[in-house]
DNA sequence: TTGTACGCGTTATCAC
DNA sequence: GTGATAACGCGTACAA
């Protein structure tokens, strides 16, 4: 049986008081004498008082919540990125609804008006699925995180400067050749950051090297399968040279580590390889894998934080319109383990 | 800046019907006339109406949320589990307001008032920290997912007949001693069914066996170390039998594998192994690892639906009291792949 | 089929 | 320091 909700009115009966003066008691304690807070705070005890947050999300306007879309959540970042996004609720006390897109436009569209609905104050989008352009039409603060960012704003991963570093690190293995092996990535992405470090620092120290870029495939499988075809690829046209590989992320560097480690039975002096996000399968692999570690947590911060600034500048009197995007780097960290000298 | 928002008053000056016709629009169409239901249709994207979702449930008491508290993401089991609950959306509508909780009871505490003060019409506990006595006190229905569940609702893995088919498993592979290796499971867990079905099929066959459990640590350098004594023990306690290892979960097997491999430079046949929850590790270990398989789709969405139903029940005009709890058991799947015959 | 009037639980404005 | 009273946007008897 639901018991009947005890509201602001019972309070105020209890304590011959006015619902005004509880709501106060809430919203500007000090205005009341101490001797009637107390009276009030013991009320709340004596009737078990709920607070209605909805309620009062419908007077002030302020429902404190964040709408986030993430594409998934089986790949290791983004779990760990919605994690940390998650936690920043003790810090600046928004709530978060969450969706899951699954790439389709239509559904993420359904997500976002579902989410207007709620009256969230601003979002947070992961997902690639909506260009930026769409988004920024929403009337809402909106912070993406490394994705195709023309028109919102955006913390990303300083994807350039983590290639240049993986790059070098390769470089100073003394390789012979050093190979970028990824997905076919559009330039609008922050993640093209990657190839294009990897070409600079190549062509600056004058290296040879080679860039595969193809559909890898999505499921273990199709990465396994690709994976074995390039390192057969490698192996044929660059025979007894050491080859520095550069990989897109830690699954792909840990299916081609695993290939190489059965092959040879242990860890070749012929191969170095590194690879990116310093997912927790880099530390777990059969050889620990290096890795350009993004620093989600900072990631998430910075992009709560952001939205949290513009989401208050919203709620003053005479709100400044946002006159320019804001784009924030977060520099990645080399994280140097077995796979590389 | 932000424009005011079109209400149901707009929509019906502008029409020339009243609020009411307005709603019963949204909430029983067929009630108008067609050509009425057209008129009101071409009102709304004249004056891009745009719904309110929070003054609905002010006013009808169904705020279609439910409150999910989690231990932690970077674990996959619960990464992946968050991610099918919220895949449910597409089934039931439901909104989901997620915490992740960091084993603190006072701030799970405090996050619980919080989702009740947002009136989530239903709970999803997959945390550890509060007692099933604590949360069923709540004036709300709940259903948690693998944990103590002694007073509340639940849907859990069928873990004993998990374990009955790994053992099973290991048995028909020939090895002369099986052994669990688990950290310390607390009986009212349901993971606590490893170690019975464990126990049982080694009694029932009568064969040498060896319970290992004990603190393995958590951070992945914990664990290799735990490990790595683990190893060194069972060579030294068992010399040139063949080791059936039935491991608590994927990545304790993983570390076990990896160390074993290493050691050898191959998959030595003196060794069998098998994980538990077919994690991704499993398949993308150095060899591809046999896994007790957690159905975490299946467990969401019967949780979800559980709830829903409860949820139902509570909005009817006379709410039948919940007589008896409902626990339902999710039978896992067995993945054999290489570290098994 | 459509409209009136009030309620949901809180905040905001103005008065005292 | 405290209290009336009117919002906030929608649902729902009850009436017409």
């Amino acid at each position: 049986m639901t018991q009947k909700k005890v509201t602001f009115d019972d309070i105020a009966r209890y304590t011959n008081f006015s619902k005004t003066t509880i709501s106060r008691y809430f919203n500007d304690p000090d205005s009341l004498t101490v001797k009637n807070q107390d009276i009030i705070a013991k009320a709340l005890v004596d009737l078990n008082y709920q607070e209605n947050k909805l309620a009062k999300v419908l007077a002030n306007g302020k429902s404190e919540f964040i709408g986030i879309i993430v594409p998934n959540l089986y790949l290791d970042y983004y779990a760990e990125m919605l994690n940390q996004i998650l936690n920043t609720y003790e810090d600046f006390g928004y709530k978060f609804l969450v969706f899951v897109s699954k790439n389709s436009e239509e559904t993420e569209r359904r997500y976002i008006q579902e989410l207007l609905a709620y009256k969230i104050e601003g979002m947070i989008i992961l997902s690639h699925t909506i260009s930026s352009r769409e988004l920024a039409s929403y009337d809402i603060p909106i912070v993406t995180i490394e994705r195709e960012d023309a028109y919102v704003n955006s913390v990303n991963t300083d994807n350039y400067m983590g290639a240049v570093q993986a790059t070098s690190l390769l470089y100073k293995n003394d390789c012979d050749i050093l190979v970028h092996i990824n997905s076919v990535v559009r330039k609008e992405v922050p993640a093209y950051g990657r190839i294009q470090g990897f070409q600079d620092i190549c062509r600056e120290h004058n290296l040879q090297n080679e860039l595969i870029l193809r559909d890898l495939g999505h499921s273990h499988q199709e990465i396994h399968r690709s994976m074995l075809e390039i390192y057969e690829y490698l192996n044929k046209k660059y025979p007894h040279q050491k080859k520095g590989l550069f990989m897109a992320n830690d699954t792909h560097a840990n299916s081609m580590l695993n290939i190489i480690f059965r092959d040879h039975g242990t860890w070749p002096d012929e191969y170095r390889i590194i690879g990116f996000d310093d997912s927790p399968i880099a530390a777990q692999a059969i050889i620990p894998t290096s890795s350009v570690g993004q620093q989600i947590d900072k990631i998430a911060y910075e992009a709560v934080e952001l939205l949290v600034s513009l989401m208050s500048e919203r709620k003053k009197r005479r709100p400044k319109p946002q006159t320019e995007l804001i784009h924030k780097n977060v520099t990645p960290i080399l994280v140097r383990r077995e796979t590389t000298g």
